[in-house]
RNA sequence: GCGCCCGUGGCUCAGUUGGAUAGAGCACCUGGCUACGAACCAGGGGGUCGGGGAUUCGAAUUCCUCCGGGCGCACCA
């Protein structure tokens, strides 16, 4: 349940009659404890408009608010501010009657999503880290939400640079079950073929016909290709075990996948007379972006040697999101330098009549890892830092903190800890941040117990599930009432109904660190509750509801952490 | 040159339909374990929200301008 829509739609109402014309209640959580639970900020402008006394106006819509079994105080406040405390009874119920922590939105839609998309010629690096990790907490996030979720993993597995590796690796076996062998170490492969390339005119000649006879279809050098793509695809395939993260080779629907479909993107445009040739080159023109000298700028979907470009390839698959896979929604889930470019290919795409009437389509950018010296994040060497060495290096240090901080737990139990933790640092220590910004990727921050942190919410978690252990409880035997004595029990009452509300709006804005933010306001919340209010030894009604709180808390820790890609631990 | 993003305590970050006294965490200082896990909690100091204008009941948030940093702008992806 929504408790602030519900309170948004009951006192809109509200205001929209009184005012005459339809008008927003604005609603909020209070900024403040002494201001109530919610509060409404539409009255002012409402007022305004009719040129009335928002504090007469306030008052009088106090009166007309209908929220019987809901709220148990309202109060005007300030210069017509509405102040709501729920009713005890209403936090009581919802917390007790609710058969489970969310539910579907009203409206639920076919969303696409765009993420992860890793380059096979190389390994996957950092620089894939965010896409892939937010990617998947708003695919979790949308599926939970009832949505149907249909992720795009679009893979770099076509274009010249294959060409070389095929002819490098035809040096090296024609034997394609040598592949794995081979590519074992793929950034190392990459690197060879490239020297190979750039100092062999003979290598880098048969390099280019490799790519022609690829693009031609010649069977022997597809057949090289697929088993290339296939041995690249299970190294990233490994990373997504070890991160946690719901892709599989279902989901991969490469540039190659849309080559037979760019020469019809092509006629496309030219029968909806968008083509424009220019230095020999195919472009559309879009009047909205211009260049140096303040002319349109074209985006060229085709070379003047024929060739197509990763711009054709992104037409080809928007067509297909919302023709084939008949998308609501399209989100890409790519870094903040190709806004740009996006920006041109959904222009385009929506001249070009590619997305039908009533649908979206939304680049959701983010910025840079960057180092402590806030330079972009890189080994000490100074090169690229390859994603797997650091999820090894992740769960190394999660394991030695963890090692210390708990000698009594077996050499499985600490395996699994640290894995949990180390990946789970380093996921939380990127959706904690605001998406749209560069941030600074610091080991001890992430791993650290205290703030806000993977670790400080698996230990809140643990700890609950520690406290139902000495209690021995069986929840089968708890009384279903919730006993809101002091503000401790109060605040975390009204904190855990407002899960769906956090989740609702990340659903909306593709941001995750808002549900960081809500579940370490929560687990703080839970803290303090912890200290000052006696669960096990307070009288048995007291105890039931306390214990009945700690059990939601942990629900919604588990359920707002695997929404976000994270695992729990019971004891750590 | 044009466009986009960023600038908030010493550090890392919240603050997104304009709302009440700008919030956390780290670090620093003080207090609390014979105690349901002290990996915690309670409290304290620390801010001209990059500068300056404008809009209004009200601006970190909107607009303009300047400064500083990053990124992108025709045949790579």
């Amino acid at each position: 349940m929504n408790i602030r829509d519900l309170l948004e739609e009951r006192i809109s109402k509200a205001i929209s009659t009184l005012a005459g014309s339809p008008a927003k209640a604005m609603l909020a959580r209070s900024s403040r404890p002494e201001f109530g639970d919610y509060q409404a900020n539409g009255v002012m402008s409402v007022a305004k408009k009719l040129k009335r006394n928002p504090r007469d106006l306030a008052q009088e819509l106090v009166q007309s608010i209908q929220l019987d079994g809901i709220a148990e105080k309202l109060e005007v406040a300030g210069p017509g501010f509405i102040n709501i405390w729920l009713s005890k009874n209403f936090l009581s119920d919802s917390l007790c009657n609710q058969e489970q922590l969310l539910t579907n939105t009203a409206h639920t839609e076919t969303v696409v999503i765009d993420y992860s998309s890793p380059n096979l010629a190389k390994e996957m690096h950092v620089g894939h880290l965010r896409t892939t990790i937010i990617g998947d907490s708003i695919a979790r996030v949308l599926t939970q939400l009832g949505h149907k979720v249909i992720r795009q993993n679009h893979v770099g597995d076509w274009g010249t640079q294959f060409g070389m590796l095929l002819t490098y690796m035809q040096d090296q076996t024609d034997n394609l079950d040598e592949y794995d062998n081979k590519l074992a170490d793929l950034e190392n492969f990459y690197r060879a073929a490239k020297a190979r390339f750039d100092s062999e005119p003979e290598f880098a000649r048969r390099a280019r016909t490799r790519v022609v006879a690829l693009q031609a279809g010649d069977e022997e050098t597809l057949k090289a290709w697929k088993q290339f793509i296939n041995t690249s695809l299970s190294h990233c395939q490994t990373i997504y075990q070890q991160l946690d993260v719901q892709l599989s080779p279902d989901d991969v629907m490469g540039e190659s996948a849309y080559n037979d479909d760019l020469q019809n993107i092509i006629a496309d445009l030219q029968q909806k007379q968008l083509l424009v040739e220019s230095h020999g080159a195919k472009c559309v023109f879009l009047e909205e972006f211009t260049n140096k000298q303040g002319e349109p700028l074209p985006v060229i979907v085709q070379k003047s040697d024929g060739g197509f470009l990763y711009a054709t390839t992104d037409l080809a698959a928007i067509r297909y999101r919302f023709s084939k896979l008949h998308a609501d929604r399209a989100l890409y889930i790519v870094g903040a330098p190709q806004i740009l470019h996006f920006q041109q290919i959904f222009a385009l795409a929506k001249k070009a009549n590619f997305i039908p009437e009533g649908c979206e389509i939304t680049h959701h950018p983010f910025g840079s890892i960057l180092g402590k010296d806030g330079r972009p994040f890189s080994t000490r060497k100074g090169g690229v830092e390859k994603l797997g060495n650091l999820l090894d290096e992740a769960e190394q240090r999660a394991y030695t903190l963890v090692a210390a901080k708990n000698p009594e737990l077996g050499e499985e139990d600490l395996r699994l800890i640290a894995k949990t933790v180390g990946i789970g640092a380093i996921k939380y220590a990127d959706l904690s941040k605001n998406r749209t910004g560069d941030y600074i990727f610091d080991w001890d921050q992430m791993l650290s117990f205290e703030g806000n942190t993977a670790p400080y919410l698996l230990y809140a978690y643990s700890r609950i599930q520690s406290l139902f252990r000495r209690g021995n409880i069986n929840f089968d035997e708890i009384k279903a009432e919730v006993i809101t004595t002091t503000t401790y029990e109060h605040q975390l009452a009204v904190n855990l109904l407002g899960f769906q509300e956090v989740v609702e709006l990340v659903a909306r804005d593709a941001l995750p660190h808002q549900l960081c933010n809500y579940l370490f306001d929560l687990a703080s919340c839970y803290m303090r509750f912890y200290e000052h209010c006696p669960v096990l030894s307070a009288e048995k009604t007291l105890s039931h509801s306390r214990l009945i709180l700690c059990k939601k808390t942990a629900e919604t820790l588990k359920a707002g952490l695997y929404l976000l890609g994270i695992s729990t631990v019971e004891r750590m």
